[in-house]
RNA sequence: GGCCCCAUCGUCUAGCGGUUAGGACACGGCCCUUUCAAGGCCGCGACGCGGGUUCGAUUCCCGUUGGGGUCACCA
């Protein structure tokens, strides 16, 4: 790492929309690039086949690009240390699979699935901590070589020492201690042949020569698991570095439960890229401290950043994402704007000639001069003000609207569940994924009242053109952000009304055929480890 | 629960043994103004707690409390 020119990267994986989170660490990722005069690379991390959605690679690509978070690197412009996306180095990674196996530093295991969910279930029920009892560990390599040539399914494990520690040097926090008996023989091959995450980033992470990880703090516990896999392999350890969490206003990892966490959410809500790069930039550090006496400024632009930014001077306290901080610091980038370029960038903004055509069939038959076209379209071009009065149905008599209240906090929460999964995102498919939601319509609620809800939210008032063309045109960041704004605009229901209700929803009553509706948790969002 | 990380105003942060603990957002007030913003001024508001170390702790150490993360053939 010493002489080595700098070289970082980010590893998003392409399970969902672009994440925030994978936005701050390209950002940190790229200005220690080039302060380092090397390379920042873009690595798509699609060892798991199961989560893989199509065309969430295209949104990473886009939103980065968004941001001006450009890559020297990646999976679309190539470069010398290719391929850059995972599911394209699987020889790679079955070579470097056997080798590990072969220098003693792994082991092929061939435990079934069924003993392991007995053996975890077992453990949890003495309430130990679940980990592999090591059953293959010392199993004659030969024997387990020859069982897997003949094709026998099979993981492969790191072998950790079994006392002793390891000691990571995170570059914020020091040295950071895990004792071996904490850790457990991690997966490093699936049965089906791809790499766990651990395995493929370490094996990516020296062949790509980085020379510096930097990543989100959720990782930090793993670095021993690489630290002994860089090691099994005799490899040199880069330079490891914590990010600490973006948060929600209560201090938990930011979700997009509570916070609009896609990337082109905020694109489309008409946010600057400089402004976001810039919020983004205050989480942790002050700005460049080029002020008067050293002081402090906190509006500053990506190539200041470049400039003043230190790693080793951020502040480790987890960050709350604040939006009214966000939009100050936006406001500050777009009252800066000459106005000829504000000009080109609002008409970009306010909508494209295929935009505009796609607006036409919905507005048409609701105005009569263009002069009518701002007040029918105006929560297709702007920001909506959530009016949550017209999110319960207005019948309800007002001893009613309480209860009435958190019935809708409820229904847009099912309506979010159900909304997120829908792909691709046209009026066909909403329709057909929502169906369900008016049946599970709360007592007292008719199946229009729960639509009108969603009417109400995505727009702000309760006559507009058809709902699911709508949503559509208003496209699924923008749709889902305004259901959670509307959401939150509703009082919070108790801790002790959310469990009612979660445990209600395990046990259905009856569940209605084809309702579509949630079942198991949606998966948090997959940030990966950018 | 085990392990790991963290801790200055409600929020983002400055501070790196001696400061009236600074700035920004938000909030409140005033000014400017035909209105609303923007802008200017003022105000509100923090070192979680307990031990040490030290002449002196927000700052260093230990403990505690609190928050967070992690414990998968997901990343």
């Amino acid at each position: 790492m010493s002489d080595r020119p700098v070289r970082t990267r980010i590893a998003p994986s392409p399970t969902g929309d672009p994440h925030v989170g994978t936005a701050y660490m390209g950002l940190v990722n790229l200005v220690v690039a080039r302060q380092g005069g090397g390379q920042f690379l873009l690595r798509i991390d699609d060892t798991d086949r199961t989560r893989y959605r199509a065309g969430s690679e295209e949104a990473i690509f886009e939103a980065l690009r968004w941001l001006g978070l450009t890559w020297d690197e990646g999976p679309d412009v190539g470069g010398p240390k290719g391929p850059y996306r995972q599911s394209e180095r699987t020889a790679l990674y079955r070579e470097h699979a056997d080798l590990f196996v072969a220098r003693g530093a792994g082991y092929r295991c061939f435990c079934s699935k069924e003993r392991l969910d007995a053996l975890r279930d077992e453990q949890r029920a003495r309430k130990e901590t679940p980990r592999y009892d090591g059953r293959c560990r010392d199993a004659d390599p030969a024997e387990g070589a020859r069982r897997a040539a003949a094709g026998e399914p099979h993981v492969v494990r790191l072998r950790v020492p079994t006392d002793g520690t390891t000691t990571v040097r995170d570059l914020l926090r020091g040295d950071v201690t895990f004792p071996h008996a904490d850790l457990q023989d991690q997966v490093l091959v699936k049965e089906d042949g791809f790499p766990t995450y651990h395995f493929a980033s370490c094996v990516d992470d020296h062949l790509m020569e980085i020379t510096h990880i930097i990543r989100a703090e959720e990782w930090l516990t793993s670095a021993p698991l690489h630290a002994l896999i860089f090691a099994g392999f005799g490899w040199e350890l880069p330079v490891l570095c914590h990010m600490p969490l973006l948060r929600n206003a209560d201090k938990s990892k930011i979700s997009k439960r509570k916070n609009p966490t896609s990337l082109l959410y905020y694109r489309d809500a008409g946010f600057l890229p400089e402004g976001l790069l810039n919020f983004l930039g205050l989480m942790g550090w002050g700005g460049p401290k080029d002020g008067e006496g050293g002081a402090s400024r906190e509006v500053f632009t990506l190539d200041d950043m470049v400039r003043h930014f230190r790693l080793a001077e951020l502040a480790l306290g987890g960050p709350v994402f604040d939006p009214a901080k966000l939009r100050h610091i936006n406001a500050a980038h777009l009252r800066a704007l000459p106005a000829r370029t504000f000009a080109a960038r609002a008409l970009a903004f306010l909508a494209d000639e295929s935009r505009l055509e796609a607006l036409a069939p919905l507005v048409l038959p609701r105005m009569e001069t263009f002069g009518q076209l701002a007040q029918v379209a105006d929560f297709f071009l702007g920001d909506v003000t959530q009016r949550p009065d017209l999110l319960v149905p207005a019948r309800k008599t007002p001893p009613e609207q309480a209860a009435a209240a958190e019935e809708a906090w409820f229904a847009l929460g099912d309506a979010l569940e159900v909304l997120e999964r829908v792909d691709p995102w046209t009026a066909a498919n909403l329709d057909q994924a929502c169906r369900g939601l008016g049946d599970a319509a709360p007592a007292g609620w008719k199946p229009k009242d729960v639509f009108m809800a969603l009417r109400a939210a995505i727009s702000g008032k309760t006559a507009t053109p058809p709902l699911w063309e709508s949503m559509e045109l208003l496209g699924k960041s923008r749709t889902l952000g305004r259901l959670g704004d509307a959401r939150r605009a509703l009082p919070e229901p108790s801790k002790k009304a959310q469990e009612r209700r979660e445990k209600a929803r395990r046990a259905p009553p009856a569940a209605p055929a084809g309702a579509g509706g949630p079942t198991g948790a949606p998966t948090p969002a997959g940030a990966g480890e950018a």
